[in-house]
DNA sequence: TGAAATGTTGGGGCG
DNA sequence: ACGCCCCAACATTTC
């Protein structure tokens, strides 16, 4: 009579639908779930499954899965850890634990939803499974343009969430109950090697030795350190709209990304916080805004699977970039000579995380400046960023491309000694963040005015072709 | 959630 | 007083 429930990217105890309902059905042991998954690919080379995580989102989970073993526990659930393919082990498990039911927090993303489909399909002649809403405001699917389309562009889909009522956005969450009794059938699975120790789990593997600690100087994972983040959040609000573009400023954002990444605090939990707030209605919109940028980016992955790196504007398939392994190899390092763009690499490989304006200035000097193709940019991101989102990371990277389907115009290229006088005029962000006394160049890797001409240029050639082959043939 | 080029206006210096 | 020029300060257009 055991219910089992997977955990995936929704690592808390509140505001947790699936858990929820995995406990209040329970009539006996509820054990919990995560697996560190691989993606495969199927015959006709279509992915399966989630992105597998970078390395700054696997110091992220293990961190995070550390702080909520216990908590489970707490509550009698016993949480299970296990590495490989996700419907290999869900097979596994579910021979040898039996469950009458099993639970997961639905995920939105094509090639997940596919994996999560076919193990529905295999389990549902043995077991019940119930997937639940808890990671979006809104289920993309119930968002519809007039047309009876999905959106495309950021401001209507915008105006429409708000306008729905919170009620409508998820089913009202309800605390959890401690299950009774504790799972048994465990250690087979462990004798068997299809459990693991959160230590052999490989989160920590594959990244700089020194990584785990200077990490650790500047995040606390874990949902109970999220809660208190968005408790005070009239200490933090208030101001935002203002400050939120001000990179060296104290508390310039909320940095509540990666928590919402791995589902440590449901995007709910943030909006009513926001809404609830004593913070000016200009700081809450503002705020509330960057909820549903999320949101829709989310809502676009989900109709595009292949965001992650194929261009939405199709004419951008054939955009002239040019890879340069030293060029990039400077912005990497953040050796670029360009001090806002060198601060911004800084941090992203000192603390895991870049402010979001010097994001959009980095990628601006990448695409355009460099004229380096953005999924090159975009993968370093997703390896290096511990908010790592599959659907923010490279629909945010295609619209400072200017590739997205609601983009920045191509031409809006950054000047980033503009940026940095606008928005770092003392120089507090840059100073921060670059190493004393490092090895960098004095002239910049790339001449900005210069290089801004070439990049004018090599757009014409992909507007002027996209404009060939809109032109209706003649005959 | 740009930047640069180009255009316009108006005040002040000056012949 | 007037025209002329310069140029800052905006505004508009273009990329």
């Amino acid at each position: 009579m055991t219910t089992l429930i997977w955990l995936r990217d929704d690592l808390r105890l509140a505001d947790h639908p699936a858990l929820t309902a995995a406990c209040a059905a329970a009539h006996g042991p509820v054990v919990a779930l995560w697996i560190h998954e691989t993606r495969r690919t199927d015959e006709e080379n279509n992915r399966h499954g989630p992105r597998p995580l970078g390395a700054a989102a696997r110091w992220w989970y293990h961190r995070s899965l550390q702080q909520l073993a216990p908590r489970l526990a707490n509550l009698g659930i016993p949480l299970v850890l296990a590495r490989g393919d996700a419907a290999n082990v869900m097979r596994r498990v579910v021979d040898t634990v039996q469950p009458t039911c099993v639970h997961w927090t639905r995920r939105y993303a094509p090639a997940a939803c596919r994996l999560d489909a076919a193990i529905k399909q295999e389990l549902n002649s043995c077991t019940e499974v119930h997937s639940h809403p808890g990671s979006l405001l809104v289920e993309p699917w119930l968002m519809q343009t007039a047309n009876g389309s999905h959106y495309q562009v950021f401001t209507p889909f915008s105006r429409a969430v708000a306008d729905l009522p919170l009620g409508a956005l998820l089913p009202e969450p309800s605390p959890v109950d401690a299950p009774d009794g504790a799972a048994t059938a465990l250690s087979t699975l462990r004798e068997d090697g299809v459990l693991q120790n959160l230590e052999d789990l490989g989160l920590l593997d594959d990244g700089p030795a020194w990584w785990d600690d200077t990490l650790e100087q500047h995040w606390e994972p874990g949902e109970l350190a999220a809660r208190q983040q968005l408790d005070a959040i009239d200490g933090w609000l208030p101001g935002y709209a203002k400050r939120r573009d001000l990179p060296g400023e104290e508390r310039s954002t909320s940095r509540i990304s990666p928590r919402l990444r791995c589902g440590e605090l449901s995007p709910r939990q943030a909006l009513t916080a926001a809404r609830s707030s004593t913070a000016a209605g200009e700081d809450i919109a503002a705020w509330t805004r960057q909820l549903y940028w999320r949101e829709f980016c989310w809502h676009l992955l989900h109709y595009r699977g292949d965001l992650e790196d194929t261009p939405m504007r199709s004419a951008f398939a054939e955009f002239p970039y040019r890879p340069d392994d030293h060029l990039a190899r400077a912005w990497r390092q953040g050796r670029t000579g360009i001090d806002l763009v060198d601060g911004g690499m800084w941090q992203l490989w000192q603390a895991g995380w870049m402010h979001n304006r010097v994001r959009m200035v980095a990628a601006s000097l990448f695409t355009k400046n460099m004229l380096q193709p953005w999924q090159d940019g975009e993968q370093w991101f997703w390896d290096t960023l511990v908010d790592a989102d599959e659907a923010i990371n490279p629909v945010s990277w295609q619209w400072v491309a200017g590739s997205g389907a609601d983009a920045a115009p191509y031409f809006r290229v950054f000047n980033p000694e503009l940026q940095r006088s606008r928005f770092d005029p003392r120089s507090c962000y840059v100073e921060r963040w670059i190493p004393a006394g490092l090895d960098r160049p004095i002239v910049p890797v790339v001449n900005l005015a210069e290089s801004r001409r070439e990049a004018l240029a090599a757009y014409q050639q992909v507007s002027a072709a996209s404009a060939a082959d809109a032109r209706p043939e003649r005959g």
